[in-house]
DNA sequence: TATGCAGATGCGAACCATTTGCAAGTAAAA
DNA sequence: TTTTACTTGCAAATGGTTCGCATCTGCATA
């Protein structure tokens, strides 16, 4: 019987810890960070090196299988698979859960920017405040 | 004749470098990064030292008179003088020139978050693409 | 105007995330 | 199977930011 594996893209040489980290990212529901991803792989008795996983996502990201986000603290980078639908977070600033956005404030937005002939290529959104759990623990309510 | 300067808020200790920064980034119209800042007040024979820079500027933001933001690539952190009005920008890819925004996708946007009850306070919104120089040449437009 | 002191800065060292260099290892082309 | 280019292990460097502590300085008070 044949493993299941999504396809593998052309040009990426298949090692065992690239097969990790994507099946980590694979799996994951939310975005993680390079040492968080070092850990899981550790923790499943495969050896990989730090550096090693930021050569991969770095890798990754600049063949389009990951995408690399940043949140508003200016902490560790966070790692996600690029599901192809673009995807933005709200982040718990009390817990740093983070929480999928379904929809995109960008769809029906046509920007102003101060320099004419801006092209725009991209965007980025990101959201904060509470989770639920920390609202309910914040705001004394049991 | 009074020197011209904006209202100093209460409980700041008006010191020498609390000045130059503020008034640095009150002529500013980018944000800036603090060793930007911090080369800034140099140039302008005035002695600074850069974590000095740092807490000025951390001191300020929890004070509301800046507002912090980190821009996709995960380099140094920006701020800019909060002029209340909150304010996003697109970043050039090739040059880092930042340009302004002047309307917000988020004014007219309900969010559909995955976790019910996700109490939103704010926002981060980023653009990228290439700024009008860096268009004209990478298009080979001369 | 002189004085006391909480709060600010100078300075260096620590810290954390990330990158880099090089030798050794390994996937996959020949 | 051999070859070779690409990867990883490993350690050390780098860049941004924070911390600790001695010294200094606004500014409230005498």
């Amino acid at each position: 019987m044949k493993e299941t594996q999504a396809a593998w893209p052309a040009g990426i040489r298949k090692t065992k810890q690239r097969r990790f980290v994507l099946a980590l990212l694979d799996k994951a529901d939310a975005p993680l960070s390079a040492s968080e991803i070092f850990d899981r792989v550790k923790s499943e008795d495969a050896a990989i090196w730090l550096s090693t996983v930021y050569r991969i996502l770095d890798r990754f990201a600049g063949e389009g299988l990951v995408v690399k986000t940043t949140v508003a603290d200016g902490g560790a980078a966070l790692y996600a698979r690029n599901r192809n639908r673009h995807r933005h977070y709200a982040v718990c600033v009390n817990c740093r859960r983070i929480v999928g956005l379904e929809n995109c404030p960008m769809e029906s937005f046509e920007p102003k920017l101060t320099e004419r002939d801006f092209r725009v290529l991209g965007h980025r959104v990101e959201m904060y405040g509470y989770c639920r759990d920390c609202d309910k623990k914040l705001s004394g309510a049991y």
